[in-house]
DNA sequence: TGCCTTGGTCTGACAATCAGACCCAAGCCA
DNA sequence: TGGCTTGGGTCTGATTGTCAGACCAAGGCA
């Protein structure tokens, strides 16, 4: 047997850590182009690090140019280097990542209808019919659907697996900007509306126990919400 | 849309990171209980940082009980914390593993029959039906073969979901002492032969542009695998 | 315009890391 | 057993990163 090596560890300091935060939090639309950054002194508040960090990893953004000084305050660029991808690019992604979930959500559905006990599927069910005021309720809800079959399924590595895939998706910037545009509110509509039907039907195959009906369910509202999205993406 | 907030960033240094990486080699086998670390001189020049730094960090292992001292070395000790993990709870971290795979490859591999071009499926053939001269050329191709696999498939997302999960497989303690065990040799050399079978039944069926079939073998593959593997955890 | 917020700059203290030197103990081999 | 090599232990001084806080200038808003 050989003797092991080792890779070299790099110093990791907190203005990177910092920086590389921001920069995800503008990769996935938290922080809006054009936008104003929160003060410094609330960064260094929440981050919980000097504000000389703070102030190190912001000079950091500044120089790769994802934000903008106007005034005394630091503003997101209006267009953040390397988010202009092609709209093919974007489509392909999102045709990515449902393709994910059409590997995964089915299956691990089936085995939440072989394997769960019948109060946690009803639990399930009860989720599945409680009824959103809005986009931001309808959103925690979803998420919260999805988390429970996903725990269902007994078996922490596929729950993990999927929950991270789930959270790419609604991570992304194309899923943010949906919900978001003003000019999208009647399309989200639907799909809210669209999503809750197939959620109860879901939920009433996996309360039947019935693994098929199940799984044909998950791929149906799969293929529905998948197809919404992509419309969309103009 | 609400003001994003921020979670705390904790301070991460050098020796932490180094600490990190040791308990993973312990934990995955590559540092063998009972075996002497290497030197520290050693150690700092493969990770790229100053000697106090790897000190601080062996520190840490000792009084974390990951090593004692004897004469002038550091040893990894007999009994590594956290891993004397039940039979039963290492069987099931297994099954979960094979069945993520099972979600998940034969999926895959049937896009791959029909999605990528012939010239790829000939190259992944032709990796099949290479022949290894030992159980570490053979996890070389072994895994090759799989990645080969997973990045003709066209959908970068699910390439990575799935490298994730076979990663979690090979750097598992129960997959590096099953390989690396004295007594095992006659079952690992099964294992082997049957796997290069099983691999070479996969891709005359990805040649062929056959989905279902192709779906088939690879489903076959991970039962016999798995099934060998379950059966040698005793 | 006045007041509050925010950014800019600086200070001094502390923590972490670095490279290197030196010494002693342990291990190995002739 | 003696000598050499290897390895750990300790220390030094310099550098970098982080911290908390103070003070001032600029910007924004009622």
């Amino acid at each position: 047997m050989t003797q092991t090596t080792f890779d070299r560890v790099e110093r990791r300091t907190v203005a990177v850590e910092v920086r590389e935060r921001l920069i995800e939090a503008i990769r996935n639309g938290e922080l809006i182009a054009g936008t104003a950054l929160p003060a410094e002194r609330v960064l260094c508040e929440q981050f919980n690090v000097a504000r000389t960090s703070v102030r190190e990893a912001i000079q950091g953004l500044a120089t790769a140019g994802f934000i903008e000084r106007r005034g005394n305050r630091a503003f997101v660029v209006e267009v953040v280097p390397g988010l202009e991808l092609a709209l093919d690019s974007r489509k392909a992604t999102v045709r990515n990542l449902f393709e994910v979930r059409r590997v995964i959500e089915p299956a691990m559905a089936g085995l939440v209808a072989l394997r769960a006990p019948e109060h946690v599927r009803r639990e399930i069910a009860d989720l599945a019919s409680r009824h959103a005021s809005g986009i931001d309720e309808f959103r925690l809800i979803d998420r919260q659907f999805h988390q429970m079959i996903a725990s269902a399924c007994d078996n922490p590595v596929l729950s993990e697996v999927y929950s991270k895939a789930l959270a790419s998706l609604f991570n992304s910037e194309e899923f943010a900007s949906l919900l978001y545009a003003e000019n999208n509110k009647e399309e989200v509509s639907n799909i809210v509306e669209s999503s809750s039907h197939a959620h109860v039907e879901i939920a009433e195959a996996l309360l039947a126990g019935d693994q098929v009906r199940t799984e044909k369910a998950v791929a149906a509202h799969l293929r529905d919400v998948e197809a919404r999205m992509l419309e969309r993406l103009i």
